[in-house]
DNA sequence: CTAGGGTTAG
């Protein structure tokens, strides 16, 4: 039922502006045959409040088939505004709403905006409509589904729960997961009382996330807190979740307590059921569920059978996944590529190339199409590019960023998948060969398709093709993903444009990419090869700062790199963060680099930080310190703090440095100088402090 | 006759 909650019925047109035109201009409806032109027209003239409170059965039925007509006369206007304005006083907000869905449906995407704009200008709408709205165009896109919904003006709309249950699954939708849960916490706190849907909205984006299942088992036990109990979709969800995650017990244990709520499972329920069985490709089990859907009277369906044939791929049943395949096809299942590239891409996997090969040309030879998805009205763009934003946007909370989502069209899933197998054989010139057909045989494709293409020139070593690939990717406004990087990054090492892989680590880590260990390792290597050592500094700083814990041989190769380099100071750094993990050797020679040529003013602090890990100092180290102090007469109380020092740490001088302070000992002040190397005299025995006198049991 | 949620995919 339609509530006038946001108050609009004030503002109705409906009741000023009836008589605005002459009723003789209004068409006939085109639709209906059956309703006189005369009926229609006299009951557009009428008040439509009269006919909301005189339902007397006649006319009530005779409305309701003018206003069923008009709808459908608007859906196919080709110029549906006019017919719109013609029709205004016949249609009824539910009606428009009506309208508003089939446009969503249909996919017109810039009728339904328009429609939407009449409406709000006309307060001729409801939850409903905002509803819908957000649900079509939240599909696409999740800020234009924000901008809507910040322009409901009735707050208390905002925590209708059809409406944020839309706004929530647009957020979903768009993997913006942490977002939604964040906004559900919001409307709670604003008024919302969530319902099954809302709890189902937000489950439902666990199920392609890591560690969702935990996560969504956390949602379902507060589900009896709310008095909301699980019903036949949500147990849907769940066993999607389940089976997303590969635990096929748990999705088994669902089905048997939903079975006991008295729910019977049908087709959704089964294919999860079934699809936690691919995991292990557990095909018996999987046969016996087919068994027992068809004797509860449910005929397998095209998911059912797909998903079946995934499970025989799995289990590495390749004759009886060709059998199925074969029943896919005569039962009309296979008008796209999916269930030849499942089979193609197992067969490869488990290095049956030829085979998968066989499977590909089969399917070339029988014109199989691709999947495509119908890209975003450009007009959409516009529409909401423009006016809508401005003052709203400003309101949106932080944590919600206006990202678009653009589904461009993915041809070529099939191509794709050949390309990797060839490249996993290392048949690197057929893969090269492929994806040069791809590129002229699809006008757009999609980044794993970009991505996949990008790999085989890189490992062809196709380097016009590989710019080539880039320059694209720019034009179709396709941002590179993790893949990407890493795919050009490793080329780029390669082909020893070091400098050039150096730029795309840092353009990856400003893009948020998180950066694997190894590439960063061997980029280092190579930089620190041709003395880019602050490029190797940096890339080791990059992935030392994102990561926890990094392989300790890591910390050892940057710093002979930074010795390499005189970057002392960076060296310095690093040992002090990482020195237990920095072998003797190295620390040596860290150290006896540093006091040759290291900042003056933090030689004895490294002396300390050295000692402090463990590290026994040679006195080579000490003998460069102090000439390095005794050469510059202004270190002279650096000098003595370190003399100071030694002997309480287990040092003392050698008598060539001692000569050559004592030589020294003007600028010092002799009295002093002596009563220092008094303490340096005995040399105590090297009991190291790792072998105390007692041991503790 | 009236909004919002669940199945296969490189």
């Amino acid at each position: 039922m339609e509530t006038p909650v946001l108050g609009f019925e004030l503002r109705c047109p409906h009741l000023f502006n009836i008589s605005s035109r002459p009723s003789s201009s209004l068409s006939p409806p085109t639709v209906s045959l059956r309703i006189p032109t005369t009926a229609a027209a006299s009951t557009v003239v009428e008040s439509p409040a009269t006919v909301a409170e005189a339902p007397r059965s006649k006319r009530h039925s005779n409305t309701y088939l003018t206003r069923k007509s008009a709808i459908s006369e608007v859906e196919r206007s080709p110029d549906f505004l006019s017919s719109l304005q013609r029709l205004e006083r016949v249609l009824k907000v539910q009606d428009l709403n009506v309208i508003l869905r089939d446009f969503g449906i249909s996919g017109r995407w810039q009728d339904l905006i328009q429609l939407f704009d009449w409406m709000q200008q006309h307060g001729n709408i409801s939850v409903s409509t905002y509803s819908s709205c957000i649900k079509f165009v939240g599909a696409k896109s999740v800020s234009k589904a924000l901008e809507i919904y910040q322009s409901i003006p009735d707050e208390s709309a905002k925590t209708n729960v059809y409406i944020c249950n839309s706004i929530l699954s647009s957020l979903v939708k768009n993997g913006k997961l942490d977002s939604c849960i964040k906004l559900f916490d919001q409307m709670k706190r604003d008024g919302l009382k969530p319902d099954v849907v809302t709890y189902n909205t937000l489950l439902g984006g666990f199920i392609k996330v890591k560690n969702g299942y935990s996560k969504a088992m956390e949602l379902v036990g507060e589900l009896p807190h709310n008095g909301i109990q699980m019903d036949g979709v949500m147990y849907g969800t769940v066993l999607a979740i389940c089976a997303s995650s590969g635990r096929c017990e748990e999705a088994e244990s669902y089905i048997q307590q939903m079975k006991v709520e008295g729910h019977s499972p049908n087709l959704y329920h089964y294919s999860s059921l079934l699809n936690s069985y691919s995991w292990k490709g557990d095909y018996k089990k999987a046969d016996e569920l087919m068994t027992e859907m068809k004797s509860v009277g449910l005929e397998p369906n095209k998911v059912m059978m797909t998903t079946l044939l995934k499970v025989y791929i799995k289990g590495g049943l390749f004759e009886r996944s060709r059998e199925l395949l074969s029943e896919l096809e005569s039962a009309g299942y296979t008008e796209n590529e999916m269930p030849y590239c499942m089979l193609m891409d197992g067969l490869s996997k488990a290095g049956k190339l030829e085979e998968a090969k066989l499977i590909f040309d089969d399917m070339k030879g029988k014109g199989v199409k691709s999947a495509n998805l119908v890209p975003i009205s450009e007009s959409l763009q516009v529409r909401f590019g423009g006016q809508l934003r401005s003052n709203r946007l400003a309101s949106l909370p932080v944590f919600l960023d206006n990202d678009f989502n653009f589904p461009f069209s993915s041809d070529g899933y099939a191509n794709s998948i050949m390309i990797s197998a060839l490249c996993r054989s290392k048949r690197f010139e057929e893969a090269n060969q492929l994806a040069r057909d791809s590129e002229t045989t699809y006008e757009k494709c999609d980044l794993v398709m970009l991505n996949t293409m990008l790999c085989a020139y890189c490992r062809a070593g196709e380097m016009e093709s590989v710019m080539r690939m880039m320059k694209k990717m720019d034009e179709q406004a396709v941002s590179p993903d993790y893949n990407t990087f890493h795919i050009l990054i490793k080329y780029f090492i390669k082909e020893k444009l070091h400098l050039l892989a150096y730029q795309t680590l840092l353009d990856m880590h400003s893009k948020g990419h998180r950066l694997e260990e190894e590439l960063c390792s061997s980029l280092i290597y190579h930089l620190g090869k041709i003395r880019a050592h602050s490029e190797a500094f940096s890339v080791y700083s990059m992935l030392r700062y994102s990561k926890r814990t990094i392989c300790k041989e890591l910390h050892e190769k940057i710093l002979h790199t930074l010795i390499q380099g005189k970057l002392l100071k960076d060296a310095y750094v690093v040992v002090k963060d990482n020195a237990k993990m920095i072998s003797q050797p190295t620390l040596k020679r860290f150290g006896r680099a540093f006091m040759m040529s290291g900042n003056i003013n933090l030689v004895n602090d490294v002396l300390k930080v050295l000692h402090g890990s463990g590290h026994k100092i040679d006195q080579v180290q000490f003998e460069i310190a102090i000439s390095r102090y005794i050469a510059q007469a202004d270190k002279k109380e650096l000098l003595l703090q370190l003399l100071q020092w030694m002997p309480g740490q287990g040092y003392v001088v050698d008598s060539s440095t001692r000569n050559l302070i004592l030589k020294n000992s003007n600028l010092f002040g002799r009295q002093l100088i002596a009563e220092i190397l008094s303490k340096h005299h005995v040399r105590p025995l090297v009991k190291s402090r790792s072998q105390p006198k007692f041991r503790c049991k």
